[in-house]
DNA sequence: CGAGTATTTGATGCAGTTCAACGCTCGTGG
DNA sequence: CCACGAGCGTTGAACTGCATCAAATACTCG
């Protein structure tokens, strides 16, 4: 059975923004079906062109690009929450793959309703536009954090980026959460080896501000990962839902 | 004495898509009027809540972000036809800064402005998330660039992209174009050193590949170029010019 | 129990960083 | 009109963070 949407279980976080009743329906409306996926199932894949979008329910994901030499690059990672597929959406086509890391509950929309939707609801439009613009802000952010720092930085960044996310959806405790993925994917979206991925988590673990094992992660120093990484503990922004 | 978007310089280029008269009026409104800004002038500040958005009419700029630690990460190259500000619209703040590299001519519009033109001309709107999705799309491909390649390949790969930006505008004459950057801001945006980012130019102009010298690129060998940038010299996708 | 996958650790090498110095051009002021 | 300094490009030398190679240790699952 499919969730209603004004029952949605992301809705109750406050991360959401809130959408009046009415539009609420519109969404529901839109909404063609829902989706489930077994873990590291290919979602959309590059260079295809979806007629479906979606939203993540539940369950976790990631984007990523392959070269042609063989190498991946993670661009990022998906969340409750996140939508997907905004480049089939507009373009027709994806520009990079996605693909589920845990089983996944996804919200499923069909493209060739996207245009109706976007244009009889101009909030709901612009809460793309904020989706979109949200998006560039982190893939600037991403680029700064490989570009310009060492490995340990980048790997304090990420973490911190993971864990705060999901405390605002309310999957910590404890300053525990799971993180799903495999010391390739951090890898892969640090630009960092496999190997020397694997060192640097020793090192931060060695000077005792995270561990990560068996796909938990425990943040132990938070301001000292903080200052490593670079950045502030300030909570993501409060986001629309579609 | 201002252009009128009807008889905007920029639109006669294939790369831009057309509008309709009755919008083109629209866009008219819209505009709010002209700037024109010097070289290395600070256009938008990270942090910042800025009252307008630009386009880019004539000259080139960058986006960049600047650490803690004092390094700063050029995100990208802004050209002709580049919304500018898109995050300070929806999000009400700069989450990076921009500068101008050349003099530039700016299109501005009303922050204020921005919700009624984008709730009134929903194809305008529509055309705004395909930009944004776009930018999406090239931070994407830039992080993967950084994440995954040689630094010989990084560069080819900007230059060439470069390259054929400036050809969709008409800008190149004889696989001649001007680039007008230091060395110093392809560095940052490719996340080298000043001194590995000269040896490397040094080695792609050994190889014949390209020159670029006194702020003029020339391409020489543009498909050698594309092998070791592991792309294709496909143009880019035609855009909407807001 | 054996095959496949993920994590861990050690050893070695190199791509790229950092430090340092020099040349060129241009603008500024004495 | 020349001296000086600032900014940018170029080149050499030394160092190092990270990649690569290699191999051992878990762990899961058919």
């Amino acid at each position: 059975m499919q969730v209603e949407c004004r029952h949605c279980p992301l809705r109750k976080h406050d991360i959401f923004s809130s959408v009046r009743p009415d539009e609420l329906d519109a969404i529901q409306r839109f909404k063609a079906g829902e989706m489930q996926v077994a873990p590291q199932t290919s979602i959309l894949m590059e260079g295809s062109s979806s007629p479906q979008l979606y939203t993540a329910l539940s369950g976790t994901g990631l984007r990523y690009k392959t070269l042609e030499n063989g190498r991946r690059h993670v661009i990022s990672l998906i969340f409750p929450g996140d939508f997907i597929g905004l480049q089939a959406g507009v373009m027709g086509r994806m520009n990079h793959s996605v693909e589920s890391a845990t089983a996944m509950t996804l919200c499923v929309f069909n493209r060739s309703d996207f245009w109706q939707f976007f244009r009889t609801y101009p909030e709901r439009a612009y809460d793309i536009v904020w989706l979109a613009a949200t998006e560039e802000r982190f893939l600037g952010e991403a680029l700064t954090n490989i570009g310009q720092r060492s490995a340990p930085a980048r790997m304090a960044w990420a973490l911190l980026r993971i864990y705060m996310r999901m405390d605002a959806l309310g999957l910590t405790r404890d300053k525990t959460c799971a993180l799903p993925f495999r010391q390739q994917d951090i890898a892969d979206a640090l630009g960092l080896s496999l190997v020397h991925t694997n060192k640097t988590l020793a090192r931060l673990r060695e000077k005792s501000l995270v561990q990560w094992s068996d796909g938990v992660l425990q943040i132990i120093d938070i301001h000292g990962l903080a200052e490593l990484a670079g950045t502030t503990t300030k909570p993501p922004p409060v986001r629309p839902l579609i």
